[in-house]
DNA sequence: AGCACGCCGACT
DNA sequence: GTCGGCGTGCTC
């Protein structure tokens, strides 16, 4: 790289092409916990526009920053650098119009809620060829895009779409929509929709109304690679425009073609997983959070934003509706529709009068208990399966659990098949006759023998996808069983094609995991069974019941998509707990006394959405350097007046405390209102990174705002 | 996080 | 004698 100028050994750079340059803040890939927050300062050009990429030294290498708005000029916090001591900006990427003003304030927003420097996180949100790539290859790649564009707009698509007519519900809710967008500033919207009733419609008549004034719509889905069928339906209906994806999926170029195609306002649609939320689009119009309750919108390692939540700020900065779609809201959300700070829209109806799967509990304690055998397949729920299989039905058993059995098991010495570098068990996969970690990816071969104490019986306990297959196969001889989880659908491709492979009727019992439960449409599906879903009722994780409900009444709305079968469709669940009040609830399909119920927990323990958390996780070589960084940490935060009033946990060992030799510990940090948690952590944090330096042992620490899990 | 510098064991 | 182990420290 050729930067303007190199300073020489801290003399003041005399370079005539310097002269007049003053002072521009630049946002480089610093981490925070370097120490430095903010944007740094470098001299360069007056013109220099904020949001300009720029190649710039930091340190002994050469990175890309984004040129940040003004420094505060002239009398300048003290920490600032003088002047003489500023190194010059190198190149500028002037083929690209600068970021906007807008997307530096999302950045700006987001870095500071999740306690992160700007420009880390603006630079890990830029596609990553970016980086690679100088003025003059920009340049021809955008040449090479226009070319694109121009070539597609040679065959203008003529056809009208095919609308379908709305129903009456339907249109009350595209009133709504429009109303709201109507507004100066439009509250966010919770469009609180049941599978089946017609929420994506909804979306596409709110991105047409937002297309016909030349703006732009962002659609956010959980997982692109599970929603093909809705980039289907935009491209469907959109014929014509210009639609683009943006996700982790993508091949680099791919990833800057699309990413340019909506920064220079071509792309009028795009559709991706949470980091498109940072997408820069200078005509937004309109944002989508389909499934808004997914616990994929937050970003599980480095910054850790949720991407509902941003975009719901991107929309108040922007003045843009935002449109949150959902059969079982969030309890955050829920509870601001019902605070009335998000408009509430309802789909309470199936399209074409398709009714609900009946719900069917079946009381696990009326089984006749074999000694000591217990099997996940009830004689009740055989014949019902049965039933299908004759009538040429398909069914789905739906099990959260991978592999043959959690933990292999000797009865003569006890020994158990435990991870040797985690507190955890090493999962039994019969398959390819392996022990793997689930934690830490360490597999084995299955000893034929217990490796303690040489007894051949050594047995395994529990159950996962592959022994369900298996006594599926067994019970129900003839059946084609499929199972589609994360280890059968490894291989690219493989899960569309076993997908379609049920679709073409090739498949009578699907067994699977909840990946089957989102999104995919089965429309010859007649029953669904969760043949262990109890476990998430008395769980810890204060989150889990939320999680079951949502999974349950959307792997339950995989059944009777098609209206004819919807009458005889059944969502079959197995439990030792049928009087349980969310199953009570879920019989009813009666989302709404669920989430109330679970609010008054909410609020009786002050958990969120009634307190706001963050989490300080620790990593260290020993439990005593993770669990000591942690006190003294916490004992550094009781010295700060901004404390008083929160709640600050002991440090505990995480749920799983040790994987890959590493042990991990957490505190968890409570308030009452957002602000002040935000105060407190701004004042605490950078004492920390000073902290760790007298730790030894520990590796690293991080925090964890609104975490999902505690 | 990179990417240096810095001071102690097994090789050409 | 050096190549390289990763501990420590800095980046406008």
């Amino acid at each position: 790289m050729d930067l303007a100028h190199v300073p020489q050994e801290g003399q003041q750079d005399r370079d005539p092409a310097t002269a007049g340059w003053r002072r521009v803040s630049v946002a480089v890939d610093a981490p925070q916990h370097s120490g430095l927050t903010g944007p740094l300062d470098y001299l360069g050009p007056q013109d220099l526009s904020p949001g300009t990429l720029v190649q710039v030294g930091l340190g002994r290498r050469d990175t890309l920053g984004i040129v940040w708005d003004d420094p505060p000029t002239p009398e300048s916090p003290d920490d600032a650098l003088p002047e003489d001591q500023l190194r010059p900006v190198g190149a500028a990427l002037d083929a690209l119009p600068p970021l906007s003003a807008a997307w530096r304030r999302l950045l700006d927003f987001a870095a500071a809620y999740y306690q992160r420097s700007v420009g880390e996180l603006a630079l890990a949100v830029l596609p990553p060829q970016l980086r690679d790539l100088d003025d003059t290859q920009l340049r021809a790649r955008l040449k090479k895009l226009d070319k694109a564009e121009a070539a597609a707009q040679q065959d203008p698509v003529t056809v009208a779409p095919e609308r379908p007519a709305l129903t009456g519900q339907q249109a009350a809710a595209f009133a709504a929509v429009q109303a709201l967008a109507a507004e100066p500033t439009p509250p966010p919207a919770l469009l609180w929709g049941l599978t089946g009733s017609g929420k994506t419609e909804i979306y596409l008549r709110a991105a047409e109304e937002a297309l016909a004034q030349g703006r732009q719509v962002l659609v956010l889905v959980p997982e692109i690679n599970l929603t093909p069928q809705l980039e289907a339906r935009f491209a469907a209906r959109f014929a014509g425009h210009t639609i683009v994806s943006l996700h982790s999926g993508l091949t680099p170029a791919q990833r800057l073609r699309h990413w340019l195609s909506a920064h220079l306002g071509r792309a009028q649609l795009v559709l991706g997983t949470r980091l498109a939320v940072f997408a820069s689009l200078p005509r937004l119009g309109l944002v989508v959070v389909d499934e808004e309750h997914d616990p994929s919108y937050k970003q599980q390692d480095g910054a850790r934003y949720s991407a509902r939540d941003l975009a719901v700020y991107r929309g108040h900065l922007e003045k843009v509706p935002v449109l949150l779609g959902s059969a079982t809201p969030s309890l955050e959300t829920w509870q601001h529709a019902l605070a009335g700070r998000y408009r509430r829209i309802d789909l309470t109806e199936r399209i074409g009068g398709g009714e609900l799967p009946k719900v069917r509990l079946f009381d696990m304690n009326r089984l006749e208990r074999k000694k000591g055998v217990t099997t996940a397949l009830s004689v009740p729920l055989l014949d019902a399966l049965r039933k299908r299989l004759e009538r040429g039905e398909q069914s789905l058993v739906f099990l959260n659990r991978r592999g043959y059995a959690p933990v292999l098991h000797c009865d003569q010495c006890n020994w158990k098949s435990d991870c040797p570098h985690c507190s955890a068990h090493q999962v039994f996969h019969r398959e390819d006759r392996t022990l793997r970690c689930h934690h830490c990816g360490v597999s084995q071969r299955v000893p034929r023998a217990c490796p303690s104490c040489g007894n051949p019986d050594i047995a395994p306990l529990g159950r996962g996808t592959e022994r369900l297959e298996e006594q599926l196969a067994e019970a129900l001889p003839g059946a084609r069983i499929a199972r589609i989880d994360a280890d059968t659908t490894r291989l690219k491709g493989s899960l569309e094609a076993q997908l379609s492979a049920v679709h073409d009727g090739d498949v009578d019992v699907l067994v699977g995991t909840q990946m089957v439960a989102k999104g995919h449409d089965f429309r010859r599906i007649t029953l669904v069974a969760a043949v262990n879903p109890d476990g998430a009722l008395f769980s810890n994780d204060f989150r889990a019941p939320e999680r079951l409900f949502s999974l349950l009444m959307q792997v339950g709305g995989r059944a009777g998509r098609d209206a004819a079968q919807a009458a005889r469709s059944e969502l079959w669940v197995q439990t030792w707990y049928p009087e349980h009040a969310l199953y009570q609830s879920l019989q009813r399909h009666d989302y709404e006394a669920f989430a109330s119920s679970q609010l008054s927990e909410r609020v009786s323990a002050g958990l969120p959405p009634f307190a706001h958390l963050a989490l300080v996780r620790a990593e260290g070589r020993t439990v005593e350097a993770a669990k000591e960084f942690l006190e003294a940490a916490q004992a550094q935060a009781m010295e700060l007046p901004l404390a008083m009033g929160l709640l600050l946990y002991p440090p505990v060992p995480m749920a799983v405390a040790r994987v890959a030799n590493v042990e991990r510990y957490q505190m968890l940090i409570e308030a009452g209102h957002r602000g002040q948690l935000q105060r407190f952590l701004r004042e605490w944090l950078p004492s920390l990174h000073t902290l760790k330096r007298r730790h030894k042992g520990l590796l690293r620490w991080a925090v964890d705002i609104d975490p999902l899990v505690i």
